[in-house]
DNA sequence: GCTTGCTCTTCAAGTTACTTGAGGAGTTAC
DNA sequence: GTAACTCCTCAAGTAACTTGAAGAGCAAGC
């Protein structure tokens, strides 16, 4: 069977990752060392590809690293408890809050801009335009 | 009068940036080299402090730096015409609307999980909360 | 005149989360 | 056998700054 000691090429495959990523996880310290085949190639499992895919969906949730980390902490505790997963996600979810915030504001500004020199250069740039006015605070 | 000759301090301070950030920006190019006083330090008039508003005013609104370069380069012309400018927002604008579509998207997802924990385990952490499974993908 | 403390100078390295590239070797397909 | 992959390691590059080290100027107070 092919399940157990795939190449990191397939594991990659298999979770969305690239090669040089699971390196970089693995560098970092939140793959272990797993076995090396003879050839001194690396050997994945079942038990790696679900880590993966559990750091890789944490990623996709925005989750930074340091945050992935405690998470897998959790995940490997004897008996895992979900509450200090749920600070986490709670207090990155205040962050996702407040950039998507931000992006709203810059995406009211932004339109505004661009819809004034739209207005005032319908027919070519005219110095009724403000949008560089705006641009210098 | 302490206008023409301010110290990168003083620069710093009108314009909300560090006096790394301004050693940083003429680095890279965007601010040109400034006089220096007999003692070596850097003097800074008014059209320095108009560029850097500038620059900062561009940054605030999420621009990368080299669409900064690019939208000085437009206030440098001669004759400066809004529409490449414009074309650099409505482009900046695209990503901000896709980032913030994303962040949008993550944030019901968190909010589900979060939501989902809280009321498994109201009364202590129990088997039946799904965030951890969330997790894994 | 001297010390204290703030600001200035340069240059190098650290930050986040990877990606890219170089150089070399093993493996697979034909 | 050889071409085309994939793997290995190690180093450097990315964005936009920030932080730190080492050295020197300058203003205020004693």
């Amino acid at each position: 069977m092919a399940i157990a000691g795939m190449t990191i090429g397939e594991a990659a495959a298999r979770t969305q990752c690239t090669p040089a990523t699971i390196r970089y996880y693995e560098e970092i310290g939140l793959l272990r060392l797993v076995g090396r085949g003879a050839n001194g190639r690396r050997a994945y499992g079942q038990p790696e590809l679900h880590r993966l895919r559990f750091i890789r969906r944490c990623r996709d949730l925005g989750f930074p690293i340091e945050d992935v980390r405690a998470l897998l902490d959790v995940m490997d505790a004897k008996t895992p408890s979900c509450l200090s997963a749920r600070d986490l996600t709670l207090t990155h979810l205040n962050t996702v809050r407040a950039r998507r915030d931000e992006l709203e504001a810059l995406e009211r500004t932004l339109t505004a801009m661009a819809a004034s020199c739209t207005e005032a250069c319908a027919s070519g740039a005219t110095p009724d335009c403000t949008l560089m006015e705006e641009l210098s605070g």
